[in-house]
DNA sequence: AGAACGTACAACCATGTGGTTGTATATATG
DNA sequence: CATATATACAACCACATGGTTGTACGTTCT
């Protein structure tokens, strides 16, 4: 099994931003649904410039939730599910903190630190 | 049981908006573990001014990540965890998405539809 | 070779973000 | 009443975002 280190604060800003615009999360949620697909295959779907979603899918890329693969002259682009569960497992952390403070399980998680300034 | 209406995009934006930084999230960390606190109480944790913690407050509230109560001269922040399970439902949903993809199940989620632009 | 296609990237613009300082206002305390 | 505290908010700055158009370059097709 594959080690999931646990993200820094910069992917993690990084991955949230990510999923903080309803374009990209459409992208992502087509890709997971039905098969890679080139640049110019998802531009289609949308009310705006190539140029506007090629940005989209490398904000997508720099997540980690997407990736790119040449393939002629197209970039064929899949999704990364493993980063949706990453994040995913970050809100169920937060969660669990919060329900363990009705339990007596309150060392599950450890103390949260301040993040440190860029 | 409350009903969960769905988010609405503009609310997701600001949703996984307000958790893409590092500051923003261990706010909601705090909150979640400890008790409700007063602004000026969250912001004595880190190495900005008064007013920038303040901001990223009304950010999380916008959100619907956290809620203020006033009491006295003082705003009391406490943390909504129902909006972090909402984005985690999101993800779950993505997740099944994909996973869908490999059963014969393939009828658990509607089909997307692509954003409509602001 | 030449044209069309797919992509990348730069420049530009309007707006938002993350921080600052300063000022105003309400509440608590001497 | 006077002063300190807690908050809110405006103005400002540097930089990021989300969009545009234009240009360049590799790949495919005649």
């Amino acid at each position: 099994m594959v080690v999931r280190s646990p993200l820094t604060d910069d992917e993690l800003d990084r991955l949230f931003r990510a999923l903080a615009d309803a374009t990209r999360r459409d992208i992502v949620t087509r890709l997971l649904a039905g098969e890679p697909a080139s640049v110019s295959t998802l531009a289609a779907r949308y009310d705006m410039s190539f140029a506007a979603v090629q940005k989209h899918v490398a904000m997508l890329e720099e997540a980690g939730l997407v990736s790119k693969e040449s393939r002629g002259r197209e970039r064929i682009v899949r999704s990364n599910p493993e980063r949706i569960a990453q994040a995913r497992a970050l809100l169920f952390k937060l969660e669990q903190i919060w329900i363990s403070r009705f339990s007596q399980l309150d060392d599950v998680l450890a103390d949260p630190k301040p993040p440190t300034r860029k």
